[in-house]
RNA sequence: CGGGCUGUGGCGCAGUUUGGUUAGCGCGCUGCGUUCGGGACGCAGAGGUCCCCGGUUCAAAUCCGGGCAGCCCGACCA
């Protein structure tokens, strides 16, 4: 749109402008979601408010991941916040991970505690803990809970949604029969909950594999992952589920009898996804005017904008506005006059409000209103007859597009390599694909201190590894990470 | 935890080197008016423990000592 930005750029603004994401990403990611109203930092260090326009944006993924998860057999429920130490003690690979994560209560009610209480930092042991009660026989499996909560760890450097000391996500736990069962499920939760809910709901194309031993979570056999490149170039993780096997269920004697009557350790998942999905989409969609949501995910989809006080423009507006909302569209009207058009065009814009129809006195004196799209910045004009179908053919193409527009950019800043040596090039752009066996332990220790790491390992044709697949088979994608 | 930097109205900053009247600026906010097709303009206002404690001095945002907090960079993580 160059006539609008000479527009724009005829007009003093400066102190109004984001930064250029190409310029400082960072800062343009922390301005996105202060002018969004997403979110702010919360009075203690890492913790963080979620402002009314970003929790309605988490309202939308949580729904589609519940939506999703309940798809697969599970049944949410909730546990308690705190944690006996000695529960959290239990698995030593879990707590040696999160030892250092741990916020601890010691005292209460004014006194010390006998024993000092965890704050969940994730819930495997009192959940586990209960399934050991509820697991008797073969018919009460396989067993699948979810549970939406928060949890806190400690961070070091905290950034609003990437990684915050309390955060909200979603936990499933399962139990099941056998090791085959146990690995359908994560991996049915892998692709049909965390990557469908991704690139059909979210728009954000992303990567499936499994992680590395190092990158492994604590206490599972075999984490996979969802991984998506971020408009920088960095690598985010999406959701992740983990094969647990019977590392759990051992020093929880989580046990069944099997038709036989023998008694058997139940092998087990779990799985999760958290607000830093949020941040995912700011920094997958977002371009240098703000965000730029999946209409699924607005909470608005459509404005329709009063251009001027005027009564016809008003009523007309108005008109459109209830028309829209009639065709089950999430609609805002708005006819403020205390604020300049400019000023309401920009904020609508920042907050990636995926279409506005603007309705002016002039479109009127043509019959017409303009339709503004915001993923791609274009203007049309719009016979008044035409509005809803054209309104409907934005909504329904924008998701289709900011994936094609993220996936091309994955697409281009991707380059397969076959030595470490080449790996340094790629990876400080984007993502570079090796094979696994020229990166190895050691390798990883190499990337580790270039900044780079391994994301996840996957088949050349981006499948996932089969059972007992050897990882020397598969390519590792290398990147940045946040 | 190691290294670098910064604490001044809601936000972003200047002023600190070389102490000196009433602590400024931009954005934002309130009121009135003119505006309104891409972050409008004028006028009038509100808003401050200059991070905290102590010291030096006739006088401290400014100098000295001690603390606290935050940011950035390195080792961990959804």
């Amino acid at each position: 749109m160059p006539a609008d930005d000479a527009i724009r750029d005829a007009r003093p603004r400066a102190a109004a402008t984001l930064p250029s994401r190409a310029e400082d990403f960072p800062r343009w990611y922390q301005e996105v979601v202060a002018r969004a109203e997403l979110a702010e930092n919360g009075p203690v260090r890492g913790t963080m408010v979620i402002r009314p326009w970003g929790y309605e944006i988490w309202e939308r993924l949580q729904a589609a991941i519940d939506e999703r998860i309940k798809a697969a057999g599970a049944h949410n429920a909730y546990f308690p916040l705190f944690i006996p130490e000695a529960l959290m003690r239990l698995e030593a690979e879990h707590v040696e991970g999160f030892d250092p994560e741990l916020w601890v209560v010691t005292h209460g009610g004014g006194r010390k505690l006998e024993e000092p209480v965890v704050v969940r930092p994730t819930s495997e042991t009192v959940i586990n803990h209960f399934f050991a009660k509820w697991v008797q026989s073969h018919r009460d499996l396989p067993l699948i809970v979810n549970q939406w909560c928060n949890v806190v760890r400690w961070e070091l450097r905290p950034r609003l949604f990437l990684r915050t000391t309390e955060f909200l996500w979603q936990e499933g736990h399962t139990a099941h029969v056998d090791e085959a069962d146990a690995r359908a499920f994560a991996l049915r939760i892998l692709t049909d909950v965390y990557r469908d809910a991704m690139e059909e709901v979210a728009a954000v194309p992303v990567l499936i594999g499994h992680k590395t031993a190092r990158e492994r979570f604590a206490g599972a056999v075999r984490t996979w992952t969802c991984e998506a490149m971020m408009g920088d170039g960095k690598a985010l993780q999406m959701g992740t589920s983990h094969e647990l096997g019977v590392n759990f269920s051992k020093p929880f004697g989580i046990q069944y009898a099997d038709a036989a009557g023998s008694l058997r350790y139940v092998w087990q998942t779990s799985w999760g996804a958290s607000t830093r999905l949020i941040g995912a989409l700011i920094m997958a969609h977002g371009d240098d005017f703000g965000l730029r949501l999946p209409p699924a995910l607005a909470p608005v989809e459509v404005v329709v904008l009063c251009v001027r006080e005027d009564d016809q423009v008003h009523r007309v507006a108005s008109q459109l506005a209830e028309d829209l909302r009639r065709a089950g569209r999430r609609v805002h009207l708005d006819d403020r006059t205390d604020t300049g058009f400019g000023r309401r065009s920009v904020d609508w814009e920042l907050k990636g409000v995926p279409v506005r129809v603007e309705v002016g006195p002039r479109d009127l004196a043509r019959g017409e209103v303009t339709l503004v799209t915001r993923h791609t910045r274009t203007k049309e004009p719009v016979a008044l007859g035409a509005v809803a179908g054209a309104v409907e053919r934005i909504c329904r193409g924008a998701a289709a597009e900011l994936r094609a527009e993220a996936l091309a950019f994955r697409e281009g800043r991707t380059a397969s390599v076959t030595s470490l040596a080449e790996v340094a090039e790629p990876g400080a752009t984007g993502f570079a694909r090796i094979p696994w066996r020229a990166v190895g332990e050691h390798g990883e220790l190499e990337l580790a201190a270039g900044a780079l790491s391994v994301r996840c390992l996957q088949r050349a044709d981006g499948g996932l590894a089969a059972p007992g697949e050897p990882d020397d088979a598969l390519v590792a994608v290398v990147g940045r990470s946040y």
